[in-house]
DNA sequence: CAAACTTTTAAACGTTTGTTTAAATCACCC
DNA sequence: GGGTGATTTAAACAAACGTTTAAAAGTTTG
């Protein structure tokens, strides 16, 4: 066994984060073990010395990815907090999330319909979606609707209202970028702007037209 | 020159045809010629002999999704009608796109990020978004803010609100379907659903909360 | 019907793909 | 300090890749 220095990485992590970088940029399809030798700046042979081939790589690589997207969320669902301020916190969570890393849910939703079979769950992993059904915050939800709090709505409804809204103009920036002719940082003012915009939509709607954020 | 039955296909269509499904299903990285002959039924030649490579055709067959993506929007902002009408027949629009096209918006999405140097826009054809700053719809809602008729915002960003919420859930299905171990027919009722709340909040967050739909 | 042209085919081209080999280098232990 | 196992390398492998070839089959036109 042999341990890497404290500054510098090991082999196995510079392997690991070379393939980080090179499949968020490429993709599986559009990735070549050749390129993941030059990010990791070794040789092709060593990619399949500590992963056992391109597609264990990824599926490790994935498994980290899909982790990170879903850390913040699945965590602040069951915080004991507000439903009012767990909404909004969730709405700050995801951008930030995607501030920090904007190709990354690209990334997951190309490669969960590209490759579904490639993704065979850890079974005692957490996974992160299956606990919303049983969260604090879906309990939280059905309570406030039943005593008439907010409006008539489920749980993972909300969820995809704040996560389309905070997701899709990173996810959809070079579209929007290139046919609108924007440069990247003329779109990020204007998604700077929109987060406003997303709160007061989303709390005004669930909970009505009062003073928000 | 030879011209094709009505009934059926000319060859060269034949060939369009089956790229617009293997390219939708596979992406440009993860298309080979090799499935672009089969699922044509004819072999690797004769996309050479019409096209005159994979990156040809695939360019062509971009172009017509692209168009397709934005066809409805592009007319829509451009129509006479009051703005309240507008953007609920936007949301109807986009909506019944993605039904008919569920595939469509992540292809679009991920191939201009993977490919962004493909897409040399045609310089006469009508470009999609462009169009934006100069439509009536832009005006529209400029006079609607002035007049302090809704709330305060930039034309793009009611497309996005709109977009963003009508074509998530589409795209990222085989995610939701996957983590929260859906059926296709359980998330398609729960976006029939959302449909409604969707409309309710656009409206109602610029509008006000009155009688909405 | 025969010449001229277009369309289609099967086979092959050179390159790149993912993976493996076998030898070289390294690190550690008695 | 030499032997042992782990790590790294350059080179090679067969298979798949995008594309091209040259000949066969089909169509058009005089």
């Amino acid at each position: 066994m042999k341990e890497a220095p404290s500054s510098t990485l090991s082999t196995e992590e510079r392997i690991r984060e070379a393939a980080r970088r090179v499949f968020l940029e490429k993709g599986y399809d559009g990735t070549t073990s050749r390129d993941l030798a030059e990010a990791s700046g070794l040789n092709v042979a060593m990619t399949n010395y500590y992963f056992r081939s391109k597609e264990k790589l990824f599926q490790l690589t994935f498994q980290d990815l899909h982790r990170l997207q879903f850390a913040k969320l699945n965590s602040l669902i069951h915080l004991d907090i507000p439903l009012r301020e767990k909404i909004l916190r969730l709405i700050e969570a995801e951008h930030e999330l995607v501030v920090e890393n904007p190709d990354l849910p690209l990334f997951i939703m190309h490669e969960m319909r590209r490759h579904p079979d490639l993704f065979t769950e850890t079974p005692t992993a957490s996974s992160p979606y299956p606990a919303l059904p049983d969260s604090l915050f879906a309990r939280q939800v059905k309570e406030a609707v039943d005593s008439g709090q907010i409006k008539p709505i489920q749980p993972l409804q909300i969820i995809m209202v704040i996560v389309s809204n905070v997701h899709y103009p990173f996810v959809g920036r070079a579209s929007i970028t290139h046919s609108l002719r924007m440069t990247n940082e003329e779109l990020m003012e204007v998604i700077n702007q929109h987060q406003q915009v997303i709160k007061d939509m989303i709390l005004g709607y669930l909970f009505g037209p009062e003073v928000q954020t």
